[in-house]
DNA sequence: CTGTTAGCGCATTCAT
DNA sequence: ATGAATGCGCTAACAG
C-alpha cells in the first residue's frame, strides 16, 4: 500500500498511462467511459498523484511560500489566518519560511532556489531593492504585504493617514505636547510613522518637539524605557502616542508604576489594535491585518496563475479605534 | 538567468553531472582541485538544486508538515513559535496544513499523498484510530502533539493533573460548589478533563455536581454562555474552572455584566496561560506550549532522518500559575 | 576519482 | 480517443 503511482493505476484500468494523467487533469479528450473505469480504480487503490514528481514535469508546484520575519507576534498570527483564509479558494500549499534579519541573505537564497513554491509572500520584510530584484531575475512572483517597494506588488497600509488621525485627535483633545515612539527609524514603518506625525502637527499649525521622540522597536521593553526617558523629561507631555500597541503596553506599566494612570496623568494612544488592547481600554489604530493577507495571497494568486504582469498595489485605510485611554 | 541546472554547472566545469552531484552532497569521492573547480562555477552561477528534482530521485522532501485546526488560537501560535525554534537546529522546511473538521479525511489524504512532507506533526487534532492508521500504511513517521494515542508518537500534557491542581487549590480556599466549563465531550480534553475534576472531588471526599458542569467549545463566546446559565442555577457555586483562558475570559464578561467581580463574587481558575491571563491577573493552568512544538519537532526529526522505531511518547507535566482571580 | 546511465512519477507531444 | 515515448533535474549504481 505504500506506493501507488500512475503505473498501478494504468494497469489496473487496463489503459495507458497517458490516459490517466488526462483523467487527473481534467482533460477533456477522454471518453466518458474510459474516464469513469479510471476514475473507479482510481478511488478503489487510493491514489494521488506525487507532488514532486507533478511539480517536475510542470515546472509548476502548487505551493506558495510565505516569508516572516523570526519574531511572530499577534501581527503574524492575524495576517497569516487571512492568508489561510484566501488560500481556500485555491488549492495551494503553504510553506513557511522564518527569515532571520542575521542570516537574510541565506534565507531568502533558500527560498528563491528551492523552487518548492510558485510564488512568495514577503510579510513585515523591509526587503531591499536588490533583494526584491533576485525575485526578479528568478522571474519568481513575489507580493510585499505590509511594505512597500516602487516597483513591486505591495499591500500595504497607508501609515501617514494612521498617524495623522491618531495625532490630529490627540490635539482635538487639547493636547499640544505630543510624545511619539517610534519603531527603529531605519525601518520603513518608523520613517513614515515619523513623517506622519510631522505632518500632523504642521497642518495643525504647531510644531513637533523633537525632544519628545524616543525611538525603539515596537517591543513591550521597548515601550517600558521610552516612558521611564519621558518621565524625567523637564517639561513633561501630556500626552504619549505609541508606534505599536506592545509600546503602548510597556508605557501603561511605567506610568503605574510612577504611580499615575491613563487618561488622567497621561493620554496614551496605540497602534495595531491586538486584541489586548481592548482588554486595556487602549484607544489605537486599527490596521486591518487578516485583510491584508487575504488580498496578499488573491494577489499572488492571480499573478502566478493568471500571468498577470501588471503591477499590482493596494493600499489600505487604518482606522482610529476610540476607546479610553485618551 | 532563470534556471541553472547541475547540467550546466557541469558543462561549465568541464566534468560529468556525477561529479557535481558528489560535490553537492559533500560525497568524499571527489579530488579537492575538482570540487573547488565545481564549488566556484556553482557560486558563479549562483546555483542551487532543484528542490522537486532532488525530491523526487531522493524520495525525500527535506521538509516536515505540520497539521493543525483550522481554528488558529493563541495556543497554536506558541506551538507553532515552538517548532520553528526547534526546526533549526534542522535544515527543513515547514509546510503549513489546516485541517477543517468538516472535511478532515480530504485534508488528510491531501497530506499523506502530496508526499511533499517527510513526516507530520498533527498538533491538537483529535485524530482518531484510522486516521493514524493511514499514517502507518503509507509509512509516513507522525507525531502527535497535544494529543495522545496508545500506540503512536505523542508529546502531550497531563491533563488530569492539570485539572486535579487547580480544583485541588479552589477546595483548599475553602470551595466546595464549583462549576467546570468543559470543552466538547467528545474530544480528548473534554474527556480527560471531566475526568480529572471527578478524581480531584473524589480525592477531597467531595462529590461533583454534575449540574455545575457546562459543555462548551474553549472559545470566549462559549464560557460567556456557560457563566450565563450557571447564573441561573438556583444555589450558584462559589467557584468557576474553565477549561481554557478563552473561555474564562468569557465568563469574566458575563460576571461583569451581572454586576459582580472576580475574585469577591466567584473565584475563577482558567487553562492554558496565554499572554491575556496575565493582564487579567487571572489564575491558571499552565501548558507549556512552546515547548510541545519544540520537542514536537525534534521527535519527528529522530524519527524521519536516523531512523528510530521505537514508540517516542512524552508526558508534560502541567503548572498552576497562582495570580488574583481566587 | 570520474563520466555515463537508469530510474524517481508524472505531463505531454507524437503517432495511431 | 488513446498508447508509447520523451523530458523535467537530480541521485545512485555501474563501469572504467
Amino acid at each position: 500500500m505504500s506506493k501507488t503511482t500512475i503505473y498501478d493505476v494504468a494497469e489496473a484500468a487496463e489503459v495507458g498511462i497517458g490516459t490517466v494523467s488526462r483523467v487527473l487533469n481534467n482533460s477533456e479528450k477522454v471518453s466518458d467511459e474510459t474516464r469513469n473505469k479510471v476514475l473507479k480504480v482510481i478511488k478503489e487503490l487510493n491514489y494521488y498523484p506525487n507532488g514532486m514528481a507533478r511539480g517536475l514535469a510542470l515546472q509548476r508546484t502548487n505551493a506558495i511560500g510565505v516569508m516572516v520575519p523570526s519574531f511572530i507576534d499577534h501581527f503574524f498570527v492575524e495576517v497569516l489566518r487571512g492568508v489561510q483564509a484566501g488560500l481556500n479558494q485555491f488549492d495551494l500549499d503553504l510553506v513557511l519560511f522564518k527569515v532571520d534579519k542575521e542570516e537574510k541573505d541565506k534565507h531568502i537564497n533558500r527560498v528563491l532556489q528551492g523552487r518548492k513554491v510558485d510564488g512568495v509572500l514577503a510579510i513585515t520584510l523591509d526587503l531591499t531593492k536588490e533583494e526584491v530584484n533576485k525575485f526578479k531575475e528568478l522571474d519568481l512572483p513575489l507580493v510585499l504585504v505590509d511594505d512597500y517597494q516602487q516597483d513591486v506588488n505591495s499591500i500595504f497600509v497607508d501609515d501617514i493617514a494612521g498617524v495623522k488621525k491618531a495625532i490630529s485627535y490627540l490635539i482635538e483633545l487639547g493636547h499640544q505636547r505630543i510624545a511619539f515612539f517610534d519603531g527603529p527609524l531605519e525601518s520603513n514603518h518608523g520613517k513614515q510613522r515619523l513623517e506622519g506625525v510631522k505632518i500632523a502637527f504642521a497642518e495643525a499649525g504647531l510644531e513637533f518637539d523633537e525632544q519628545l521622540l524616543q525611538e525603539g522597536d515596537f517591543t513591550v521593553e521597548s515601550g517600558y524605557q521610552s516612558m521611564k526617558k519621558i518621565l524625567d523629561v523637564e517639561e513633561r507631555p501630556t500626552a504619549i502616542f505609541a508606534a505599536s500597541d506592545d509600546q503602548a503596553v510597556g508605557a501603561l506599566e511605567a506610568i503605574k508604576e510612577e504611580g499615575l494612570s491613563v487618561p488622567d496623568g497621561f493620554a496614551l494612544i496605540g497602534y495595531d489594535n491586538i486584541e489586548l488592547a481592548r482588554y486595556l481600554d487602549l484607544t489605537t489604530v486599527s490596521q486591518p491585518m487578516f485583510k491584508m493577507g487575504e488580498l496578499g495571497i488573491e494577489t499572488l494568486a492571480k499573478l502566478i496563475y493568471s500571468k498577470q504582469d501588471d503591477l499590482i498595489k493596494k493600499k489600505i485605510e487604518p482606522k482610529l479605534v476610540i476607546r479610553n485611554s485618551c
